[in-house]
DNA sequence: TAAGCGTGGAT
DNA sequence: TATCCAAGCTT
């Protein structure tokens, strides 16, 4: 849920998701409509059936538990290097290297002197990350947790707050006086106008039906009947809406 | 490797 | 108001 997604955002639909779905079985059983459908609007749905896709697979290839190891993590939908890292580290104490958007800001900043981490992950940055992490099992638990909580509480991206931040004695970027970033510059998302903001009106139409809808219903989500089609279709591919017939659409039962 | 994928709060 | 950006993953 976390992924792209800031945890403030996510913990009150966590929350109301556990108390629904406690278990890897008890999600599995629902149907991956259901998934998407409680997903609410906390983006990026595909990670609604990946984590659907998951518990299935928990429950298939793990007895219904959360594999302890990071091969075993790394196997199930949606998780990648990150995740696999995050829960293996977390919640297993094991010794490995957790890098994600803090922890990436963290290491560049204090040691490298930079504003912000390149556009997307580097190997210089995971070798950097890798270094870092200390060699003891649970040291190396506590560093992972530590980088990260202060990159998200101290040393944030827009305004970090350097004054109260433990190693700022030590820290490239503020010594050098908080150099402004000279890299490449990040892709620009943009939402306005896109199929993304399309399939996102879609969705939220099919959310709240409580019956299958006819294609008709999602005319006003488009300008051109075109990019409904469209956006519909690839709806359909990734899994995230099921076709019925007659032209009707509902989330996968 | 780069592009595509949602949403909403903060600046 | 417009832009940035958030515990990334997949193809």
């Amino acid at each position: 849920m976390a992924q792209q997604t800031p945890l403030s955002r996510v913990e009150p639909l966590w929350r109301e998701w556990m108390e629904r779905w406690p278990t890897p079985a008890a999600l599995a059983a629902a149907p991956p409509g259901e998934a998407v459908r409680h997903w609410g609007r906390l983006g990026y749905p595909r990670r609604a059936l990946r984590l659907h896709a998951a518990a299935v697979a928990m429950v298939r290839d793990h007895g219904g538990e959360v594999p302890d190891t990071e091969a075993g993590l790394r196997a199930l939908p949606g998780v990648g290097a990150y995740t696999a890292a995050a829960v293996a580290a977390f919640a297993f104490g094991l010794r490995t290297t957790v890098v994600d958007t803090n922890v990436r800001r963290v290491l560049v900043r204090a040691l490298d002197g930079e504003a912000q981490a390149a556009p997307s992950l580097t190997a210089y940055e995971r070798d950097l990350a890798e270094s870092a992490v200390p060699s003891g099992r649970a040291a190396s638990a506590v560093w992972n947790v530590a980088v990260m909580e202060l990159g998200a509480l101290v040393c944030t991206a827009r305004m970090p707050r350097c004054e109260a931040c433990p190693i700022a004695d030590r820290c490239a970027w503020l010594a050098a006086g908080r150099p402004a970033y000279d890299g490449p510059p990040r892709r620009g998302q943009g939402y306005e106008g896109t199929d993304r903001q399309v399939r996102g009106r879609i969705l939220a139409l099919l959310r709240e039906a409580t019956k299958p809808l006819s294609r008709s219903e999602f005319d006003g989500c488009a300008p051109e009947s075109g990019t409904v089609d469209r956006c519909l279709d690839g709806l359909v591919a990734d899994g995230l809406v099921e076709p019925l017939a007659r032209s009707r659409f509902r989330l996968p039962a």
